[in-house]
DNA sequence: TTAATATCCGGAACGTTGCTCCGTTTTGTC
DNA sequence: GACAAAACGGAGCAACGTTCCGGATATTAA
């Protein structure tokens, strides 16, 4: 992202500076907000928190889910690029797919509601849904595909069911502090693995 | 103003009649109204299949909740039921459980929502979370506890754990055809088990 | 049967939220 | 400064949850 100056039409028909200025002060609130009311906070509050007027933060995200994907865009490419560098380093395949396991659950789990919106039967996340996916499936496809070669882990699981396990076992840990999804994710990547003997 | 019972009706004797009559229309139509819409229907339209007004949702059934678990109730029962039945009958205790964790699922998953509602963060759903907790967490308790004693399962899973996340990967199912459920599951009571070696 | 009253009913009404529409304002350019 | 395009803001509409209250109904007493 080249952030061009105003003065001079560069490469790009860049956008008007107050539409840069409240696209950006959109974005700020939104973090904000979405730290202390969840993702499904209300529009109406973004907007406020913003000063600006609802228009203005459907204009430049049509969809909840174009809102939240921008907010958290840095954080999600992050982990899509912990899972090569994770298989790099790590003492074996299925050492390599836990600890990435462990960087997306945190990610999940850290943003309140995130979770429920991804996994939510709405469409009004689906934009969402597929972000996630294209960008992270690919990762965790990866580091499945080196545990199976490594013979660590049994064939026939799917990259997504992997992802959509662990995104629903991340579900709803907000509103309930006894639960813990890591120890059943723990479980989960176990039962994956492949019996030694056999 | 007395509860007491006087002369005459034996049975039902507290509710007036139109008021049972309503009651039962209110609950025929849910079911109805659950089946195509799911639990999160609005209640007008559950009030108007039923012929009634909202307000007399409402009166008999004050939460949504409370409507769900009308609604259900006799399901829940037969699946808490099937827990010790199951338990006597199997092969193994932890055959006991792998086929009880399936009707649980079985359940959940052909409600439309109900797993979404179990875990929905927002309290609208808090009594029907209650009444599951209340009425299966048992059941499953002395599953595992059996599981436990034949030696084959880990120790120190919660049983309120398995539940929850039983509840957690049945959610999403309704709008994603190619997501499965089951396999998820059966990973997660693979992991629970104990290697036979050790 | 009729009258009295506790009970119950229905839908209007209020608050919240998602999303859109359109008159007005701002910005960039000449 | 003038002009057109771009962007703005909030009123407005629809859907939903929930409550309120005047009116209808069932039950009991006389």
């Amino acid at each position: 992202m080249t952030a061009e100056s105003p003065s001079g039409k560069a490469s790009t028909r860049s956008k008007r500076a107050d539409a840069q200025r409240n696209q950006r002060a959109v974005l700020t609130a939104a973090a904000e907000v979405f730290v202390t009311s969840g993702v499904d906070a209300p529009i109406r509050q973004i907007a406020a928190r913003a000063g600006v007027g609802m228009a203005t933060v459907y204009r430049h995200f049509p969809t909840r889910a174009d809102l939240v994907t921008a907010v958290y865009h840095h954080q999600i490419e992050e982990c899509a690029e912990a899972g090569p560098s994770l298989l790099a380093g790590a003492d074996s395949p299925f050492e390599a797919l836990r600890q990435w396991v462990d960087l997306f659950v945190d990610f999940l789990v850290t943003k309140h509601g995130l979770a429920d919106a991804l996994q939510s039967d709405s469409d009004r996340f689906a934009t969402l849904h597929t972000y996630f996916i294209d960008r992270l499936l690919p990762v965790s496809a990866q580091l499945l595909d080196a545990a199976a070669d490594a013979g660590a882990i049994k064939p026939g699981i799917q990259p997504y069911e992997l992802m959509r396990g662990i995104g629903n076992l991340c579900i709803g840990r907000d509103s309930d502090p006894s639960y813990d999804p890591r120890r059943l994710i723990d479980l989960l990547l176990e039962g994956l693995r492949r019996p030694q003997s056999a």
